[in-house]
RNA sequence: GCCGAGGUGGCGGAAUCGGCAGACGCGACGGACUUAAAAUCCGUUGGACUUCGGUCCUUGCGGGUUCAAAUCCCGCCCUCGGCACCA
């Protein structure tokens, strides 16, 4: 062991010793109980950041804590590969998608070993590799099979500049982000999985998920999206057919004067066709439609519409209502149609004062008198029911019901259920992903691939084309085919691959088994291992990947693939890695050494100007306020960036980056290692402190912090994931030794106390600063590393203070405290407080009123 | 607008069940060591007043409950995150 820390060749050191010795290895045991331990895998963009440092880091100090603990711990590792920014990558570098893919995949792999997590790379697999995908097709075929994905046209983001589809991070504000043309919307046949099958089951088990925060579980409420309402038909005036509406509000249903549809809905030109009005709504219709979502439902929207040529009539008071098309009224939801109650709902209400149209109040607030003439805003809240016919009088809560009944004994509507959520559009018109296992005939129509013929290979001999076209479909080799059923040899390949999210909706279960060549996963290992114990991730996956993954971990179980149902027990979602930004009036953002430090402040370096220095925003490139975890390697080591990650924060919450609380970190563990090397020959024929004989002093005190920590740390751990309070605990009791250190250890006793307060304290910061751990253990005379021993435990009968401190208040203020021993009552305490002499001299013989004891703690004395 | 989280020293944060507010770290200040500096070690460090014994104030703001409130309740302000024309 050197004398001074270097982290440099501790860490190659240990990093080689555990690759050779093979100690991440795990394998599916039956004796052992299990813990699977996930992280989000990472999309191999190129370099590890510092969210990926924070997140792994949480991770691996759980894996080594249970790993201590006795538990079989399952830590696996590998990529979210497809992805469109390869593609960009291919088309800026001229590099070919796969081998931008892999060579990140190789940097980021080391730069994770470089980092010391304790994952099995055995088990690592790329979501791009055929090995992979090919049972995501296989699966797709099944779900096809059973009607679990159908095909329906759907729009698209479309730029016609580049003839290609755009994602909808592509579009910025309307306009295509590579040539800045405005963005529409075109229509095309696409994938979708059912996943609207599963809305009841999914919401209902959102209840079910204890381990996961409140947060992201309404949050996935809340995408859902369930309302509880009626269908309610309104029959044309020309009789010829009627237009359905979904409804959460059929009590005011004798308030509704008009019809609002989405512009996409099918009857709308058909409803123009023939009136006076039809240029003007086709002109309408087109607009709206070529508008992308962003700005259609952007905060400076405006209400508009137009009257379609046509009426229906009102089934409850037969009115004639005129029909609309409204730039509001969305096809997606519902069934495109709104009964418009302009009285009871604000839209409605602005849309019929910006055409002049009817309102009438049907429900009235207590104690007040609605009038359509000066009502300033629409009524939403509860009230009675007016103008209502039969219903007049029925609470609004109550004639929710007893229209929805009327509704079903008249035939003319019905209760219905109706969901935010959508199915899962799959199809991507992009070539960076898994292909969809179709085929399509002119004869026999839409084939699945037969199982035989997987996986589908992604042609990687494919040309990437300018603009971000896919060049799939112009790729005769991959497009042309012949049909599996008929053998028509002009058949074509459906040439749409896989949203990614697919692959990142079982990956947890493939890393079980993740060579299996014979199905998805082997069911045995999915038995042992599944569900994940704890998952670990960025909060910005709360929604769309944690349901996708909920999703299709149901389909599986329905597939008799899985057991389970839930596939992640307990989610921790990390905090934002942030810093502060430095910006200059005309030079935006600017890198910290841009900013030149000057008699006034700081100034730009390029014009001179005062910068703006503070607001502290989440780490990112185009920000300029990222910190490179390389850098910090290079200079501290793996272990002090890790302490620094888990000490500046608790996990949950944002982590302000600071380089002093770096300097901070790495002076501690200098703190620790010195006090190592200056004491591992004196402790070398030392033995721990084995208990039984009686201490006294300051290694009574010693023995006690030891076990005190030991006690804090496991609990901030194992109940909080509370990594900052665990560390500074660690920090005490380190501080601790240092003050007794030499009283300690002058009696052969007190050695034996310093060599397990130290022990400990390798031991409990082992998981963080797992290197320096290591070489502190063998320092200290140990063979094999500290991840083969067994965590701490800690010695209830160490921790016994015999001596108490009692607080004692005077009308709830602090006036004096006492130390008394730990096995005295209340009584005694309560004398004790009463005689005190700060105490007595200021009652000085005022009447005590009332005396409040709180066990071993506090006296309050009121008079 | 709706939903959620949060607001504590100069800063990051702690206080786990209503019981000493400010653990631990950073920064700052002082001292030791040194020819000097760095590193290290040891102190001090919420604010105001102080006769140096203490006293008063202090957890976004205003109320309340309680012997006792950062913690519970009511009202308000601000910050962050999510959703947002959802019928």
């Amino acid at each position: 062991m050197q004398k001074e820390y270097d982290p440099e060749s501790v860490e190659s050191k240990w990093q080689g010793i555990w690759q050779q010795r093979q100690l991440f290895r795990v394998e599916a045991d039956a004796e052992k109980k299990k813990y699977y331990l996930l992280e989000m895998f990472p999309y191999p963009s190129g370099n590890i950041h510092m969210g990926h440092v924070r997140n792994y880091t949480i991770g691996d100090v759980v894996a080594r804590y249970k790993r201590m603990q006795g538990y079989n711990v399952l830590h696996p590792m590998g990529w979210d590969a497809f992805g469109m920014p390869a593609e960009n990558a291919a088309i800026a570098h001229k590099v070919h998608p796969a081998t931008w893919t892999y060579q990140n995949i190789d940097t980021m792999r080391s730069q994770l070993k470089r980092l010391g997590f304790c994952y099995d790379w055995d088990r690592e697999l790329a979501t791009c590799n055929p090995e992979y995908y090919r049972w995501e097709q296989w699966l797709f075929v099944k779900m096809f099979e059973r009607g679990m994905v159908y095909r329906k046209k759907a729009f698209v983001n479309w730029c016609e500049n580049c003839q290609t589809v755009l994602a909808n991070e592509q579009v910025e504000a309307g306009l295509c982000w590579r040539c800045g043309q405005e963005v529409g919307q075109k229509e095309l046949d696409q994938w979708f999985f059912r996943i609207t099958d599963y809305a009841d089951d999914l919401l209902e088990h959102c209840d079910r998920l204890p381990g996961w925060p409140d947060k992201v579980v309404t949050m996935q409420k809340n995408w859902i999206g369930k309302s509880l309402g009626a269908e309610i038909r309104f029959p044309l005036e020309n009789g010829n057919s009627e237009i359905p509406v979904f409804t959460t509000r059929q009590d005011t249903v004798f308030g509704a004067t008009f019809m609002c549809m989405a512009p996409e809905h099918p009857m709308v030109m058909k409803l123009a066709a023939g009136t006076e009005q039809e240029e003007k709504v086709r002109a309408f219709v087109e607009r709206i439609r070529f508008q992308d979502k962003a700005k259609r439902t952007s905060d400076d929207y405006e209400k508009e519409g137009i009257f379609v040529g046509a009426y229906c009539i009102n089934p409850f008071t037969e009115r004639r209502m005129p029909i609309f098309t409204a730039n509001f009224a969305l096809m997606e939801y519902g069934t495109g149609a709104v009964m418009a109650v302009p009285a009871h709902d604000q839209r409605d209400f602005e849309f019929a004062c910006k055409y002049d149209l009817d309102i009438i109040v049907v429900i009235q607030p207590k104690g007040e008198t609605l009038d359509p003439q000066t009502m300033a805003e629409a009524h939403v809240e509860e009230g009675v029911l007016v103008r209502s016919g039969p219903f007049d009088g029925l609470e609004n809560v109550k004639a929710l019901e007893a229209i929805a009944d009327y509704l079903e004994h008249k035939n003319i509507g019905k209760r219905a259920v109706n969901f935010r959520l959508r199915d899962w559009g799959i199809s991507r018109q992009r070539y960076w992903g898994a292909p969809i296992p179709v085929i399509y005939c002119d004869k026999c129509g839409v084939v699945p691939v037969p199982e035989k013929d997987l996986p589908v290979i992604l042609p990687e001999d494919a040309k990437m084309l300018e603009g971000g076209k896919s060049p799939l479909p112009a790729l005769d080799s991959f497009a042309k085919t012949s049909c599996p059923k008929c053998g028509n040899p002009e058949a074509r390949r459906e040439t749409d691959t896989m949203d990614t999210f697919v692959e990142s909706s079982w990956y947890f279960e493939r890393y079980c088994s993740p060579h299996y060549s014979q199905g998805m996963f082997d069911r045995k290992d999915v038995g042992y291992w599944m569900p994940v114990d704890q998952y670990i991730g960025g909060i910005e996956h709360a929604i769309l990947h944690l349901l996708y993954a909920r999703y299709f971990t149901r389909v599986l179980k329905d597939f008799g693939l899985v057991d389970h149902k839930e596939p992640f027990l307990r989610l921790l979602t990390q905090g934002m890695v942030c810093k502060e930004t430095i910006k200059c009036p005309e030079h935006g953002f600017l890198y910290p050494e841009e900013a030149v430090a000057g008699e006034a402040g700081r100034t730009c370096k390029h014009c001179g100007g005062k910068v703006e220095v503070g607001r502290i925003e989440k780490m990112s490139k185009s920000r300029r306020n990222v910190v490179d975890p390389n850098t910090l390697i290079e200079k501290y080591g793996a272990d002090t960036l890790r302490l620094f990650c888990l000490f500046a924060a608790p996990p949950e919450r944002g982590l302000d980056w600071s380089d002093q609380g770096v300097e901070g970190a790495y002076r501690f563990l200098n703190r620790v290692w010195r006090l190592v090397a200056d004491h591992k020959d004196r402790l070398r024929d030392v033995k721990p402190f084995e208990g039984g004989k009686p201490l006294a002093g300051d290694a009574r005190e010693l023995h006690r912090k030891t076990h005190q920590t030991i006690k804090r740390v496991t609990n901030d751990i194992e109940t909080r994931f509370h990594f900052n309070t665990a560390i500074s605990a660690v920090m005490e009791l380190v501080n601790s030794i240092y003050a007794l250190k030499e009283n300690v250890l002058s009696d052969p006793a007190g050695a034996s106390v310093f060599r397990s307060a130290l022990e400990a304290a390798v031991a409990l910061l082992s998981p963080v600063a797992p290197h320096l751990a290591d070489e502190l253990w063998e320092a200290l005379g140990h063979t094999g590393g500290v991840l083969e021993v067994s965590w701490p435990s800690c010695r209830e009968d160490a921790i016994a203070e015999e001596q108490i401190l009692i607080v004692v208040q005077v009308n709830g203020k602090v006036r004096s405290r006492f130390h008394i021993r730990a096995d005295v009552g209340d009584d005694a305490i309560k004398e004790a407080a009463l005689s005190d002499e700060r105490i007595a001299a200021r009652l000085a013989g005022r009447p005590v009123k009332k005396v409040i004891v709180v066990k071993k703690k506090l006296v309050n004395i009121v008079v």
